[in-house]
DNA sequence: ACCTGAACACCGTTCAAGT
DNA sequence: ACCTGAACACCGTTCAAGT
């Protein structure tokens, strides 16, 4: 039966651990992971600290039903005879989400309860993978080089994330400021060439992809 | 000048930024991460948390320091004509040393501050790169590749450590348990196979590490 | 069934005070 | 120069009590 709904537009009446969880995830979006605290959170919901634990059983519970969200709106693709494509898809599709949600490939790693979301993703991916010819230690080990290349992405394009685009190179200029100069030549190098050509990530991430996705071609071919 | 040293065999005198640092690795790698508080750090060293604070800034600048000394034990090649021998060596290298401080790679990761053994790391490393014929740009995505895959391994193998062998199965099956049968086939069939032949993790590392060389090796070419 | 109020043990950090 | 003692603001979590 339906629950009384007040007269506003906001469904003001009861707490539920939807509600919680999206709460959550919107609060690390806007202020970062480090200002979730159960309190905080309650605070959003209108509710005090204690309140929250009736719908989640912990701060821990509370990740993982983040997470597994997070995860859900991953597209995973459907099995599909072209496993590059469909691998490509989802590793696009991925590196969306994570940019949406910043805190989030950390979380994931650090974590070790996976939720139906992820476990269906991981289901997905390997199916497509072993449809495709791969054997089941190949296909765990193609998994892992593409989930830690995506994440990896994810986790140093946010640490670098200041203003737009010069970034690496003014986080080195000011590390060498206060070294002995010339101590780091091939990373000062590298800084001065992502200054000159500011780097389209999109197109970074998709050169690592393809180099991998080829990769795992040849060792498909070699099988 | 030296210092007063006491009678018995331990340098009970003074505190020093070293030695905070080296027992707070030790106490992370004993206890884990989360066990590393200021307190208990204190503690372990005979003295109170306050005291800490006159050698470091602050728990973050304790993690830095920390990342920083583990950074150090990873053996950084010279620079080598071979270099896929030089990063294969680098890499099996950095998987040891994370290997003997599980909590190491995800602070790595969280944290953005780099000490000097971490810049020195990578400087060796895309140095070798760059005179491997690499332009700048591919010295860094195949740094990020070869990267996020160590860290990723670690972070897989100590999240699936409880007894030795036969964890992943386990894991799968208790999953499973709660949950719809055949709801995640693929997921099944990989556990099955891992539980029959028992994996060697370095093995299994090891196919990875040369699947991404070879890839970096065909860019290079066609570059 | 759902939430409040108050408490507990524990954080990181600061600061006056001691030696 | 180095450390102690005590405090501050803040955690996650529990639990009796309210409605």
């Amino acid at each position: 039966m339906a629950a009384r709904a007040t007269r506003s537009g906001e469904p003001r009446d009861t707490l539920n651990r939807e509600r919680v969880l999206s709460a959550a995830i919107e609060l690390a979006d806007e202020q970062g992971i480090d200002a979730l605290t159960m309190r905080k959170l309650a605070g959003k919901l209108g509710v005090e600290g204690a309140a929250l634990y009736y719908h989640v059983a912990s701060k821990g519970d509370l990740l993982d039903g983040m997470t597994d969200l997070v995860a859900a709106e991953i597209e995973v693709p459907l099995e599909s005879p072209d496993w590059k494509d469909a691998m490509r898809r989802r590793a696009v599709s991925a590196r969306e989400v994570f940019a949406r949600h910043p805190w989030a490939s950390a979380i994931m790693d650090s974590r070790e309860h996976s939720g139906p979301a992820q476990l269906a993703y991981a289901d997905r991916v390997l199916g497509t993978l072993l449809a495709a010819g791969f054997t089941p230690r190949a296909a765990a080990n193609a998994f892992l080089i593409l989930d830690t290349y995506i994440s990896g992405f994810q986790r140093q394009q946010s640490s670098l994330a200041l203003p737009e685009g010069v970034e690496t190179f003014d986080v080195a200029e000011e590390l060498l400021a206060e070294l002995p100069p010339d101590a780091y030549p091939s990373l000062l190098a590298i800084a001065a060439d992502f200054a000159v050509n500011p780097h389209d990530e999109v197109a970074v991430f998709d050169l690592g992809l393809d180099l991998i996705l080829d990769g795992l071609q040849r060792t498909l071919d070699s099988q």
